[in-house]
DNA sequence: TACACACCTTG
DNA sequence: AAGGTGTGT
């Protein structure tokens, strides 16, 4: 069988970069084996991207069905919502069909809070994004059809982020200058199993090791994609299911595979999970106020509010949730709210004012708007700023500002260990 | 409420 | 150290 062609999609530069959206830290399994081509998996299909100034290109390696019953099930599973209506432990699987593709396209959700102007934006992009949509449908095959809703809704593109760039610009000078140097870069609708469990191994860890982790998670309880042909060298696996992951032994085998204490939490949490309801448990949290379904989720094992928060940005249509890390704790008493700098410790009081002052400040998209300057911070994109000159001298000014009180409470700590 | 500390590994 | 969480004071 031969590989499938590529396809393109009209999309501008400055509405997505692949190298910084797909690498900034929000999803942990995409690889740029060749040279502007990213690779990774999406649903249970291997995916990858390449992109110009204009468009996007794209092309899908699906997994080869092994019999017609497997198929159908497959498209009952397609859009990720979970329910059993067959019964699939009669029969055995090779492959990962149950684990079902990213999220319900037909469903793209516009919160009421979500206003300011933005609301109708987004509303009636969605509207010139289906439009676009119906006007192709001739042209390509069912299938190719489905890929382009699955592309669509994966980089949510019916959000017009250079639009977002700009309201954030006005109303924030800082914002105003680092964005200049990177552009588009936007949230992903992940899968919400694949997000969570991401997210419960990054505590204290780089993303190298979380990315690592994640593709152990992958490789020992998910599913092989069976592919006609070879793809980059390699083999791909589904991310597990949830219950897969609550199985015996889970957390065992994953102290043996180097998750540390990590691995503890990630039984107990699918433990949890299976236990109420499975994944519909998770998927139930997308139609849940903001701070509803965050309480849910801290009742798992392993996740507290900057987990619970990236999570609910990523995965549960939370445009406006702030993970607030020790780097974003940085940044916002660096560039935002001197009065931090004299804070011991970020708790849970300073945790939440942190994000009620970014949401003031940056509106409905608060949690969008705030990867961007993460993002900017990331020591792999450093070299990016460097390379304009204007903006080298600028970093190194932020440095040397780093706050005297900052620095003693700093040498306090060396000094109590 | 606000800290302090242990927790597992490895890049 | 590294993109935290759970527990105890």
């Amino acid at each position: 069988m031969a590989t499938p062609i590529w396809r393109s999609f009209p999309c501008k530069i400055a509405e997505l970069r692949l190298d910084r959206t797909l690498a900034c830290g929000q999803s942990f399994r995409w690889k740029e084996h060749s040279p502007g081509i990213w690779t990774g998996v999406i649903g249970c299909a291997v995916w990858q991207f390449k992109q110009t100034d204009s468009h996007l290109w794209y092309r899908v390696h699906k997994d080869v069905g092994h019999s017609k019953i497997t198929n159908i099930k497959m498209e009952a599973d397609s859009n990720g919502v979970i329910e059993n209506k067959t019964p699939v432990k009669s029969v055995k699987r090779k492959s990962g069909k149950r684990h079902g593709g990213t999220q319900n396209v037909e469903t793209v959700k516009i919160k009421e809070e979500l206003t300011c102007g933005i609301k109708e934006e987004v509303t009636s992009d969605i509207k010139t994004t289906n439009d676009r949509l119906d006007s192709v449908k001739d042209k390509f095959s069912n299938s190719s059809n489905d890929d382009e809703r699955v592309l669509i809704d994966y980089f949510q593109l019916h959000v017009q982020l250079e639009d977002l760039y700009k309201e954030w610009a006005k109303v924030d000078k800082h914002f105003e200058t680092i964005s200049k140097d990177f552009s588009g870069i936007r949230m992903l609708r992940q899968n919400p199993v694949e997000c969570l469990f991401s997210f419960i191994c990054s505590s204290n860890n780089h993303i190298s090791r979380i990315s690592s982790m994640v593709e152990k998670l992958a490789l020992h309880f998910g599913d092989q994609i069976n592919l006609p042909y070879c793809v980059e060298g390699r083999e791909f696996y589904t991310f597990p299911k949830v219950s897969a992951l609550a199985a015996d032994g889970v957390e065992e085998k994953l102290r043996d595979l180097g998750f540390g204490y990590r691995a503890k939490y990630i039984q107990k949490s699918a433990c949890y999970i299976v236990d109420n309801g499975d994944e519909n448990w998770l998927f139930k949290l997308k139609d849940m106020e903001y701070i509803e379904a965050k309480t849910h989720l801290m009742k798992l094992c392993g996740v507290g509010a900057k987990v619970a928060d990236c999570v609910l940005l990523m995965c549960l249509d939370q445009p406006g949730s702030i993970p607030v890390d020790t780097h974003v704790w940085q940044i916002a008493a660096r560039d935002y709210i001197p009065k931090l700098n004299h804070a011991k410790s970020l708790t849970d009081k300073l945790y939440n004012e942190i994000g009620d002052y970014f949401r003031e400040l940056w509106g409905p998209y608060a949690g969008w708007a705030h990867s961007v300057l993460f993002t900017a911070d990331l020591r792999q994109f450093r070299n990016n700023e460097l390379s304009n000159d204007k903006k080298g001298a600028k970093r190194k000014k932020y440095n040397s500002e780093e706050s005297d009180v900052k620095v003693k409470v700093k040498a306090k700590k060396k000094k109590s260990l």
